[in-house]
DNA sequence: TGACGATGTTACCGATCGGTACGTATGATC
DNA sequence: GATCATACGTACCGATCGGTAACATCGTCA
């Protein structure tokens, strides 16, 4: 029967196999945030992840359901990379954030940024009830939440709306990212943050 | 009413008028602003435009080619809407831009407002090849070449910064628009436009 | 070994996608 | 009335969409 199977030239190697789940994971996190989730078939997620439809439906549901866990994911990878800049300079919110930002215009100018994959997937699916669309929403307002305490220990005026203007600055980062390549408006990030942030609490 | 306008920059137009087209434009730029490109079939928006498939195709050629003229319509409203605000205040560059500005945060605050149509649009099509993103992208060039003049006639020490950062902040404002609903971070658009203006011209 | 549950695979579904071949209605002109 | 061009509709195409039923394989433990 299965001429094979068992010693197949690619797949065959049984020392460590990746579980099915995870390789769709972090298939489709590379390929919807590349492409977008709309843009990405689930034929093409299991192709490129070496596995078949049915391994996905039975760790994810649907595909939607998929696109949340991107997203899930996608939010711990924003929150680790935030950390880190904050843990580099403890005590210094200002210096946190420019930390993150400096690191983020970085990313920004990069070939083949993409923006923000959870702003991405409310542009892609506007109606608030798609299941990735609260995963979004939910990050969106955690760190609104996160940079007005970080206002208020800058000692802020308003610490409101210093966060209000570092959320827009941030938002406009992700999208001039990818509209603009390497020399867009993000590059002006860092100058800009810092201004707003010294005007706002002179 | 005769005056048409005679040379389009960007895509050949039938200029003429079969009367299916106009309808299917208009139907187009609803539905495509209101869900996006990609979640709007050409079968919906022959049947809200009340016709039928041929004739979308007899006018359009293909749906990305219809996509393009609505971006084409979307670019000549904004910069309807940016010359109301440059006229309503002559000779002073920065409050023209805090008129569009808050008139922006206005509409940015209203249910159902799904950011720019143009910026959506790259996200939805993340090559640049696709015509409708180099419809996006040319408008969002000639915005900043519009902005920097404008910093420069505001007497900014860096012109290029200052139009950086108000881009992003407007790009900041679409995103944020759609994320957060009436009370974002866009409602502090104009006070910290404001802010990063005087800081700019100081 | 043999039974069993978990996991992966083959082959397929109905629905919808963008797009088209071809016939029809109408109005102006000869 | 015959002709022709314009504008629109009917019916359909192959491809692909998200999703699933039924079968094959493997590891585990008795």
């Amino acid at each position: 029967m299965a001429t094979k199977h068992s010693s197949d030239p690619v797949h065959d190697e049984p020392a460590d196999k990746p579980r099915a789940a995870e390789r769709i994971r972090s298939t489709a996190r590379e390929l919807f945030y590349r492409e977008g989730i709309r843009a990405i078939g689930v034929e093409q997620i299991v192709q490129d992840a070496g596995v078949t439809k049915p391994s996905l439906y039975r760790s994810y549901g649907s595909k939607d359901d998929l696109a949340a866990a991107y997203l899930r994911d996608y939010d711990a990878e924003f929150w680790v990379r935030f950390e880190q800049s904050v843990a580099a300079h403890p005590g210094d919110p200002k210096a946190q954030l420019l930390d993150y930002f400096g690191g983020l215009a970085e990313r920004a100018a990069k070939p083949g940024y993409r923006g923000c994959g959870l702003t991405n997937t409310v542009v892609e699916y506007p109606g608030a009830d798609h299941p990735a669309c609260k995963v979004s929403q939910a990050h969106k307002r955690k760190l609104r939440k996160r940079l007005t305490a970080m206002a208020e220990a800058m000692g802020a005026a308003s610490p409101e709306t210093l966060a209000d203007g570092l959320q827009l600055l941030l938002e406009g980062t992700y999208a001039s990212g990818q509209l603009f390549g390497r020399d867009g408006p993000a590059r002006s990030l860092v100058a800009v943050a810092e201004r707003l942030i010294d005007a706002s609490c002179g």
